[in-house]
DNA sequence: GGGTGGCCTG
DNA sequence: CAGGCCACCC
């Protein structure tokens, strides 16, 4: 077939721009980028009216108005705007927080994520240890708590805070006001609504889970406030051993520590340790009470005190911090946070593996403070529709995944099986580079387009075990025998978390059950336990389940998480079929355990593919025009032309399967009906597209090989 | 009213 | 890729 097309050359590539034929269009050439970047080939409802774009031929119509006039959902007024392009492509890499993923994922994996439950464990302790040891009012006591976990709030950002003080500015007066008035630069005008929004969305998520703001923030390493992190961790590396000797937990401590001998130069142990036992308990107590001096502060005085107080039974510390204004308050920790205060500031004190933890650790603090603020925030004030400053956790993303890297590939970066510390690159949005594995034993972590599944990172390692031979390639070089410490101890900071999780365990039992990490027992049955237990509950406001979406047990256990290997395999069924019902899904996903959200999601996912698809159809389809083709006939896709590679580079980046021909074909149809109608000027109307999609499109669709089916076929997928 | 699919946004 | 929204369909 790809034959009869492509036998012209020079008619070929006039039709579907090459490469070469752009460069000699140069007009054509800055199609792309009109589009790109005035989102607009046409229509622009929302960035411009009339946008300069030069685009082909084809009409223009400044539709100013961004109302959606879709006649029908989908198929809108024909947007012309958004063409994909790298930018697009890639824009979410920066933010995604898989990264933390990789880290579990490649041998990490659950116990990276401790770090956020000993996290929250530590607060709960410390109130409950507050608390138990004041019972003198039980008025202040709520207060007190309440401020605290305001405080904690803020803490979450420490390097936030600052900002945190411009959008919540206002109030100084937190008290009343804090839940109602404040938070909302963002909301103002939402303070009425029951439904907290969040950056605008009010609605839970549909496919990732409902997940505990723990979990959340054990997800990603990527908040705004690295400083923040940097601060703590900071603080924490330069305090810790021998304090940990001492506690109960002893034992563990040892092991840590030996463990991070290997790995830490003795003079920085033992520099460590030296200063760790006169630190700790500050650093703690001063890192709590600077926080309640923050809220203190703006709420008055008179607190002040009894809360300190009421602080430290044992009274280790009753040093007042500074008020909120010099929220780095004096004192060790304070000076930590100065040296911190940036960008390399901190780098000082910092050896490789220090930096190289940075990286990879995110200090179970900020984020989890902030989800335990909020949700705390919202016991005390229930009343209050509004949440307090701290609250409005940002949601986080949590894209499955990103293929592009296959396993192999990772594992080739990988080399002796050292990790490739792309951490370092997170942000950087391109194609992982190979990065030269610095040797390290800490967290090891995978490129962030490494494929990790989504939020349920904590079984990542049985998720991927049955399927891909990279992680378990990985594993049996990086992996620790079970006995393995957790990573999430390795970093100093973790000790102390570990410390105030041990001691006082007991006293959180109440509050964050739900958060526990869950066993896998439990997620069995909760998986079993059919809607509830599935990750369907996105409406509670734990729905503690995402977090360990499914755990796959072996092969031939159904899991309810869609990895990204499924996306994978998702986006290489598309070459079949564009359109496929849910129940087609289900039967090509044998291993998935369906409920109401993964189904959706996987649907999701093909309406992305789709979009992509229709988009590129549509960009070469004006380019074709623009190129002065008159007859839709004349244009020819073949497997050489551009469009055909961008779109086997999205749906089979490695080249895991041979695409069918019939794609091409249909390929070339699309293309077709889409020159065809904007050629026509039907782009002009409405909904032009649905006609394409529904009568042309929705009726290529091919069954779907059978070895689809084949529970191998992920592992094949490598 | 639920399901579906497209659009827009991040 | 995911979340949200919306319009359509049944």
């Amino acid at each position: 077939m790809e034959n009869s097309q492509t036998t012209t050359p020079h008619t070929t590539s006039a039709l579907v721009p090459q490469p070469s034929t752009l460069e000699g269009h140069h007009h054509n050439i800055l199609v792309d980028d009109h589009h790109r970047s005035s989102s607009s080939g046409g229509r622009t409802f929302l960035k411009s009216t009339a946008t300069s774009s030069s685009s082909p031929s084809s009409n223009i119509t400044p539709t100013t108005r961004r109302t959606r006039h879709r006649v029908d959902a989908g198929e809108p007024r024909g947007c012309f705007n958004n063409y994909y392009s790298p930018r697009n492509i890639f824009q979410n890499s920066s933010s995604s927080p898989i990264s933390t993923n990789l880290v579990g994922n490649s041998s990490a994996p659950e116990y990276y994520f401790q770090p956020m439950k000993m996290l929250s464990d530590f607060i709960g302790n410390s109130h409950s240890h507050f608390n138990s040891h004041n019972n003198t009012a039980a008025s202040q006591l709520l207060l007190r708590e309440m401020l605290q976990k305001k405080k904690i709030g803020y803490e979450d950002d420490v390097s936030e805070i600052s900002r945190e003080r411009e959008n919540q500015h206002s109030d100084e007066s937190i008290g009343c006001s804090s839940g109602v008035n404040n938070n909302n630069n963002n909301n103002n005008n939402n303070n009425n609504n029951e439904e907290i929004k969040i950056n605008g969305c009010k609605k839970r998520k549909l496919y990732q889970p409902q997940r505990s703001d723990f979990d959340d923030d054990q997800e990603d390493f990527k908040d705004p406030d690295d400083e923040l992190e940097m601060e703590y961790k900071h603080r924490d590396s330069a305090d810790e051993d021998e304090e940990m000797l001492k506690s109960p937990m002893a034992p563990l401590t040892r092991q840590l520590l030996t463990c991070e001998r290997k790995q830490i130069p003795r003079s920085i142990l033992q520099s460590w340790k030296e200063n760790f036992k006169s630190t700790l308990m500050t650093h703690i107590n001063e890192l709590v009470d600077s926080q309640f001096n923050v809220l203190f502060g703006s709420i008055g005085n008179s607190l002040q005190h009894p809360a300190s107080n009421s602080h430290q039974p044992s009274s280790r510390q009753q040093s007042i911090t500074p008020p909120p204004s010099s929220i780095p308050s004096s004192g060790p920790s304070d000076q930590v946070l100065n040296k911190n205060h940036f960008n390399g500031g901190g780098s000082v004190l910092l050896n490789e593996n220090d930096k190289l933890r940075m990286r990879f650790y995110r200090p179970p603090y900020s984020s989890a403070l902030a989800g335990l603020a909020a949700s705390n925030n919202r016991d005390v004030y229930e009343d209050d529709g509004p949440l307090s400053l701290v609250v409005t956790p940002k949601k986080k993303r949590h894209k499955v995944t990103d293929t592009r890297l296959t396993p192999r590939a990772v594992s080739r970066l990988l080399g002796n099986g050292s990790t490739p510390s792309d951490h370092y690159m997170e942000s950087t949005p391109s194609p992982r580079p190979q990065m030269p594995s610095p040797p390290t034993s800490v967290p090891i972590s995978l490129p962030t387009s490494v494929a990790i599944p989504n939020p349920s990172l904590t079984e990542s390692r049985h998720l991927f075990a049955p399927y891909a031979p990279l992680f378990n390639s990985v594993r049996s070089s990086l992996e620790s025998p079970p006995t393995m410490i957790p990573h999430s101890m390795i970093n100093p900071a973790d000790y102390v978390q570990q410390l105030r999780e041990i001691s006082a365990a007991q006293q959180q039992a109440h509050r964050d059950l739900q958060r526990e990490p869950v066993h896998q027992q439990t997620i069995l049955e909760r998986e079993r336990g059919g809607s509830a237990g599935s990750a369907d509950s996105g409406d509670t406001t734990g729905g503690s389940f995402d977090i360990t979406p499914g755990v796959v047990y072996g092969p031939g256990h159904s899991s309810s998480t869609l990895t990204p290997m499924h996306l994978r395999k998702a986006k290489l069924m598309f070459f079949w079929v564009r359109y496929p019902s849910s129940a087609v899904l289900k039967m090509y996903f044998p291993d998935i355990k369906f409920n109401k959200n993964n189904t959706a999601q996987l649907v999701k996912w093909f309406s992305n593919f789709r979009e992509f698809y229709y988009i590129q159809m549509e960009k070469y389809a004006r380019q074709a025009l623009s190129e002065g083709i008159k007859i839709a006939e004349d244009i020819h896709v073949s497997t050489e032309n551009e469009l055909y590679r961008v779109l086997n580079l999205h749906y089979n980046r490695n080249n895991h399967i041979e695409v069918p021909t019939n794609f091409r074909y249909v390929v070339e149809q699309t293309l077709r009906e889409f020159f065809k109608a904007i050629q026509s000027g039907k782009d002009a109307e409405q909904s032009w597209k649905k006609a394409i999609y529904k009568q042309i499109i929705a009726r290529l669709d091919d069954p779907v090989p059978e070895y689809f089916k084949s529970p191998n076929f992920l592992e094949q997928l490598e």
